[in-house]
Order: C-alpha cells, then sequence, then structure tokens
DNA sequence: CGTCAAAAATGACAAGGCGTCAATTTAAGA
DNA sequence: TCTTAAATTGACGCCTTGTCATTTTTGACG
C-alpha cells in the first residue's frame, strides 16, 4: 500500500467515477440501460479505455453489488450494536433492510441483477470472490444475533433447526418481500395494501413460531422500530462514501482475461 | 367461438409453436437468450411473422409466463383438494411450488423474468390484465385455506393481521427462497445445504407463530409431505398441455399497437 | 535532461440483434 | 371468378457491445 503516482490516482478516480455514472442506469431501466458508450462519453474518454477498468457490463455491475453489500453490512453492524433484548437486536437488522432498500434504491437493485446467472456467468472469479465474502460477512452478523439469543436463553434450538437455516428463512422473507413488492405486477389489486407492515408482521410471526422471547407485542415493538430508523438514518446518510476497494495494481492485469468464450453475446436478463 | 379455418388453425398452432422454441432459450439465457431470428429460422418463416403473433420479445416472455401460471394454478388446485386439516392443506401448496419449480423450471423461469420493470413495461395491458388475472386467482385458492382455517377455529387472526398479508408472507418466504436457492452465489459457503428443507421449516415456523392448529410436528409433517408430493407428481405430469388462450381473434388486432416509445430499444435486466 | 520500454488511451470496426415496412402473396366471401 | 382484407416476406435502419492495432503517455534510470 505504498503512495499512488498520481496516474494510479487518476485510475482510482475514474473508476469510482464509472461506477457512479453506472448507478442510476442500472437503476433507471437495468443491465439494457447501462450503456458502456454513454458512461465513456460522460466521461470524455474512449469507450476503450472503460474496458481497461471493466472487461464487461457484467463486470461493472458486480463492482456495483460489492459497494451495495458493503453499505448493507455497514448499516446491520449500525443495528446489531444497539442496545436491547436479542429479539430487538434481530427487529433491528429488520429495520436495516428496510432503510437500505428506501435510502439506496440504486445499490439495492444492484443487488437483485448481479443474482441472475446470465449476468453472474460473465464476472470474474476474483471479484465474485469479493462479493461472497461480503455476503459472508452480512450472514455473519445476523447469526450472531441469533447465537447470542440462544446464549441468553432467549431462543431455543431444536433439533434439526439449524441457525443458518433461520437466517435464510429471515432473508428470504424480507428478500422476497422487497422483490416482490417492487415487482409483483398486481400486489395492490390483490389485497396487500401496506407491504412492508406485512413483511414486518410476517418476521414477527416466524420469530414467535420459534419461541423467541420475548414474543412479538405490538405496540413495545412499534416504538421499537421508530427508535431504530431514527438511529440507522441518522448515522448512515445515503451520501455517505465506500473506500475504494482495491482490486489490483494495474489496469494490465484486468485486460487480458478473455472469458471462457461468451455464451451469450447479446445483453441480459 | 364458431369454428375455425385452417388458416387460423395454422395460426393458432404457430402461436404454441412460438412459445415452445422460446420456453428453453429463455431457461438457458434469460431474455437475451431469446432470439426472435432463432425463432423464424426454426419455423421456417420471416422474422416479420413472428411480429405478427407478438410485437416484441417481452411480449413473448409474457405469454409464457401466463402459461406458468396457469399451470401453477392447477398444482395449487389439485393440492388444495385434498383431504386433511386446513393446516395440511396449506402445507399442501408450499409441497406444489416445491413440485411445480423443479418440474418445470422453465416456466418458473419465465415468471422471474416477467417480474422486471423494464421488461413488464413493453408489454400490452391486455396480457398484463390477463397475468393479473390468473395471479390473483392463485391468491384467491390460497386464501380461501386460510379463511376455512378461521372457519374451523383452527387459525384466529389478531386484530391488523388480515388474511391476504398471510398469504403474502408464505409467497414471500417460498419465492425468496426458492430465488435465492437458485441464484446465490455462496448459499453453501454461507451454510444452507439444504435449502428446500430450510423454506419448508421457516414457512411452519411462521404459522405455528400465528397458531395455526395443529402446530408443527415432524413426524406427521413428514409423511404428509410424501403423500402430497406423490399425489401431484401423478396428476400433473409435466408433459401436459396447457389450453390456447385466446387472446385476439384477427393478427391484425394485435400489429398497429406500437408502445407508447420504447425507453430502451436495448436488451434487458 | 534525454531515452526507452511498459502501461494506458484511442476510436474505427466487426459482429450481431431488434423491430419496421413497402411490396407481395394468400385466403375468404360474394 | 373476382375483390378485398389479412397475412407473409426479408432487406434495411439503427443500435449495441467488445476488440485491437496504433498512438500517446508515463516514469524509471542513466
Amino acid at each position: 500500500m505504498a503512495r499512488l503516482t498520481p496516474k494510479q490516482r487518476m485510475i482510482r478516480l475514474r473508476e469510482s467515477q464509472i461506477l457512479d455514472l453506472a448507478r442510476p442506469m442500472i437503476a433507471l431501466g437495468g443491465l439494457a440501460a447501462l450503456s458502456m458508450d454513454a458512461i465513456a462519453h460522460e466521461l470524455q474518454t474512449a469507450k476503450g479505455t472503460i474496458y481497461n477498468h471493466f472487461p464487461n457490463k457484467e463486470e461493472i455491475v458486480l463492482a456495483l453489488a460489492v459497494q451495495a453489500v458493503d453499505r448493507r453490512l455497514e448499516l446491520f453492524n449500525h443495528a446489531v450494536m444497539m442496545r436491547g433484548t436479542s429479539r430487538q437486536r434481530i427487529a433491528a437488522i429488520g429495520i436495516a433492510c428496510e432503510v437500505y432498500v428506501d435510502a439506496l434504491p440504486e445499490f439495492f437493485r444492484a443487488e437483485q441483477i448481479i443474482r441472475h446467472e446470465t449476468v453472474w456467468g460473465k464476472t470474474t472469479e476474483k471479484r465474485q470472490e469479493i462479493l461472497r465474502n461480503c455476503e459472508g460477512r452480512c450472514m455473519h452478523t445476523v447469526a450472531g444475533v441469533v447465537r447470542d439469543a440462544v446464549s441468553a436463553g432467549d431462543l431455543e434450538l431444536e433439533a434439526a433447526h439449524r441457525i443458518e437455516d433461520i437466517v435464510f428463512g429471515l432473508w428470504s422473507l424480507v428478500y422476497g418481500g422487497m422483490v416482490l413488492e417492487t415487482t409483483s405486477p398486481s400486489l395492490v389489486d390483490v389485497g396487500i395494501v401496506d407491504s412492508r407492515a406485512a413483511i414486518r408482521r410476517n418476521c414477527n410471526s416466524m420469530l414467535d413460531g420459534l419461541r423467541w422471547q420475548p414474543l412479538y407485542d405490538p405496540q413495545s415493538y412499534s416504538t421499537w422500530v421508530q427508535q431504530v430508523r431514527a438511529h440507522l438514518e441518522a448515522n448512515c446518510p445515503p451520501t455517505g462514501l465506500v473506500v475504494d476497494r482495491e482490486i489490483s495494481q494495474t489496469q494490465s492485469e484486468n485486460k487480458p482475461k478473455k472469458l471462457a468464450k461468451p455464451v451469450q453475446s447479446g445483453q441480459e436478463l
């Protein structure tokens, strides 16, 4: 981590500029709206230069997803550090998810898009590993709360019910709910008027079903939500910047990687 | 519903041929892998002819999604018709989802793809309405079981907990779980070894949390799963064909619709 | 300060896909 | 048989991504 030459700093800067330009694009219209030409044009460089930073569009999305999970983890960490019962702390993570989706929708979008084999399959192993790492740390944070609950005696695990599976359940419930909320043709038609409230209520039902003490109480839960939300929104302003993550020293390390035969040359879903 | 001229039958036939060709394509590589040229070529017609049937790629995906939800509904109906407690019948729907995803992955994929604003936004109102209708009927089927449970006294709804929200919860949990299972970079790395078992377990936790009687019992649940799965797989062979759904009498009704300015001309996600 | 090899930037180009439309062929009913 | 509406055709316009031979810049070293 020696000092950087001006040139190197220039390159780093451009990398983050690329991502800053790309983020609103994919938020607006998915991968198809992410135009390499447009980025090059706005940055006043040649397209080839963009390709020196990222071997293809998909890799940009992956880079965005990494930023996204970083931001999410940050919120999670703030959430679990709050003082309260184990049940309150796990609830805080749920609120963190809501804050995340509401305050950083562009990041959330990146996470959704990278979650497609067709996109994922065109990215480099190197960056994939980075994302896996981030996701792993997120899981670890959540699992930690569950473990604490067990230690504290708030939660008794039945045989054949693993901590990871519980985390997976909450994850499914929240992620699935958010995705359906965003993309379902007919949520309102079908009678779901306040999907957020429904998600929260359902998470609580699940935890009640595990007999995670203390059981759901609308009153106290509601005030806790207020508290957490205020705390998180105060501490994690959407404008906060992410530290640049260094993936290679030189551009040339990125260049020649040549994917093992791009299955589809077109764009995506 | 008079008789069809040979020509009209020809057209109907081609429509289903288009869908049959498109299904494996999107299953393999998403919307990008759905090639209009390839379909035209394989059908030995001109590309323009395909565009007489569907105004764009997205509309084909939507048509596939309609087929998909039809198939899903079919399975749901078989599931809820089984004799058992209300809790067993709701569990049967969960199993139906598993059978659906396993036996008809191409259909599931279509449902996933249409669930993107960028894809959805390019389809016609007419067919959108059809899909909403199908989804509504699915919801209705599931909600019916919940209502039965309430009637039978197996389930007491607290105030501010609506039936639709419970259905939404199960939907989120199962859909979210299945999506994560399919697309998560690192499920195994992170400790989820049997995601299906986890989904089932978590659904049961949620229902337990609602105090939906009788509560989860591993033994009896497990045997019920066997039964349902066998029944569904016997009654709904994957090869079963869907009745053609008639959307318009003549092709020319489809043709001139001209979308209100395609925001993105490229493909998707 | 000058030299030079390596790194980075450039942009014209190949490849390939979608959707269009004027012209043509086919079908159906009188 | 004739007429008119419907259906088919396929070349074409337009847009995109990703490549790569060439040119420019950088910075280490004498």
